[in-house]
RNA sequence: GCGGCCGUAGCUCAGCCUGGUUAGAGCACCCGGUUGUGGUCCGGGAUGUCGCCGGUUCAAAUCCGGUCGGUCGCCCCA
């Protein structure tokens, strides 16, 4: 066979978002934009690449991320770019470049993008995936960390989900705080290191933390008398994380308390969360997000605390689907997504097909949603398009209706009709 | 990077174990019954490199080897 017989397919990992469940992702994706506006959220767009460097210096040489699932390539003048694995690095990149952080603060700062991670792909786990998220940036009042919080948890639950909220602090790098508790994790590893699993025991030096994450069962065993974080915290983060909590408990946001909850990215700091929903498996994370107040200084910027949360739309569809399903209740719950025509002309002869199309589009203009056959189908299979389409009415144009300037209008739910005035058309169809 | 499962019509799959006439079903699609009326019903129709390459055999969708692809899980994360 010739090589160029052979279909060229999405690349691995990614997929096509086709209709109906196009209808869905988009609406979902608007939902999450407008409950981040109405909070004050404004959208932003970055960059699909940035400089190699803002990964490397903002999410952690050390990370799984940028070790080993960025999509680096090198550009014709030589530079190194990337494709960004995550949203808050370019976002914080782009408010020190335009100095918004001179500006009125906080910055409330709200995205919807497609991020890339080089990873082996499986259920709700993409090489190209979306992810809407807000940040913060400008203040460590607790108060923005329990709105943030509270914004993505009722996008969340607009949305039908159910998640469970995982809520923890791990401080700030203090030899009081976060730094003096590695050191004490350290130790403790150190004279388990015995018991643990193989792959853990080289988290020591790397990233002592992220052993809470293991999933080796020996792991697990030692890690439950392990030392934990909010045990060794500093007076300023415990009392940080104490009004965060009381401002949570204010808003009746329910969150469990999980002082095990460590974040995959190095420049979070402090308030850590994650939003949970046992439905998906070992993809059990819908989102999370914490707050990352070194991160601009990383990136070469002044001091600017701030915090933020990144969803994965996929991952939220897919719980949504799985909940749905296991409680019997249909998928389009919550959701007004669907095809928007609501007239679809059917048309008999060459001049009425001409005709069709001009009232279409002037219904259209009027922001009344229309479509028409465009390939000269019969009576029947134009009915029967009309059908499919979910269209409210069919309007039926042939020679009668032409030579009196009407149109049938047939109600296709109730299957009744009415021949009407062309010119009452519009008017008819706003009116129902 | 490692492991399991699966590749037959657009989709979901049967057939493969026990090789053998034109490779099937349901759904979807198209046409007709209804010369201008969809969603029901009835009748008809189109659609397949049986993933690919090679081997065994008189004969391979079926047996063997390889290869490619997909998917699920591990690690990690959204």
């Amino acid at each position: 066979m010739s090589a160029d017989r052979v279909p060229v397919r999405a690349p691995k990992g990614t997929n096509d978002i086709l209709p109906p469940g196009s209808f869905r992702w988009q609406e979902l994706v608007r939902l999450a934009q407008d409950s981040f506006e109405r909070a004050g959220y404004a959208p932003v767009e970055t960059p699909t690449f940035e400089d190699t460097a803002l990964f490397e210096r903002g999410v952690g040489e050390t990370s799984e991320v940028v070790t080993k699932q960025m999509y680096t390539f090198e550009d014709l003048g030589g530079r190194s770019l990337t494709l960004r694995p995550e949203g808050t690095a370019g976002v914080v990149r782009a408010v020190i470049e335009h100095s918004l952080d001179r500006g009125p603060l906080p910055i409330k700062l709200n995205y919807a993008s497609w991020m890339f991670r080089q990873e082996r792909p499986q259920k709700g786990r993409y090489r190209q995936f979306f992810q809407v998220g807000i940040e913060a940036m400008g203040t460590d009042h607790p108060t923005i960390d329990a709105e943030v919080i509270q914004v993505g948890d009722s996008f969340l639950r607009a949305a039908g989900a159910t998640p469970t909220l995982l809520l923890n602090s791990i401080g700030h790098l203090a030899d009081d705080c976060r730094t003096g508790y590695n050191r004490t994790l350290v130790g403790f590893l150190r004279d388990h290191e015995d018991e643990l699993a193989p792959e853990d025991v080289k988290r020591i030096d790397t990233n002592p933390m992220r052993t809470f994450d293991s999933k080796e069962e020996k792991t697990i065993v030692v890690m439950a008398s392990a030392p934990v974080i909010t045990d060794h915290l500093c007076d300023a983060c415990t009392e940080h994380f104490a009004q965060v909590k009381g401002y949570l408990d204010d808003l009746g946001v329910i969150y469990t308390l999980e002082p095990r909850l460590v974040r995959g990215l190095d420049y979070y700091t402090r308030t850590a969360f994650e939003f949970v929903w046992s439905g998906l498996g070992s993809q059990n994370a819908m989102g999370g997000g914490g707050r990352y107040d070194g991160l601009a200084e990383m990136l070469g910027g002044n001091p600017l605390p701030g915090i933020g949360f990144a969803l994965g739309v996929d991952r939220i569809l897919l719980a949504l689907n799985e909940e749905h399903s296991s409680r019997g209740t249909r998928e389009q719950e919550g959701f007004q997504g669907g095809p928007k025509v609501e007239v679809y002309f059917v048309a008999i002869g060459d001049e009425a097909a001409g005709e069709a199309l001009r009232l279409a589009t002037r219904l259209r203009l009027s922001g009344i949603g229309a479509d028409l056959d465009h390939a000269r189908r019969g009576m029947k299979g134009q009915m029967k398009d009309a059908a499919r389409s979910g269209a409210k009415y069919a309007a039926i144009l042939g020679d009668e209706e032409l030579a009196a300037g009407q149109v049938t209008l047939r109600d296709l739910t109730t299957g009744e009709q009415e021949r009407i005035s062309i010119t009452d058309l519009e008017a008819r169809v706003r009116t129902g």
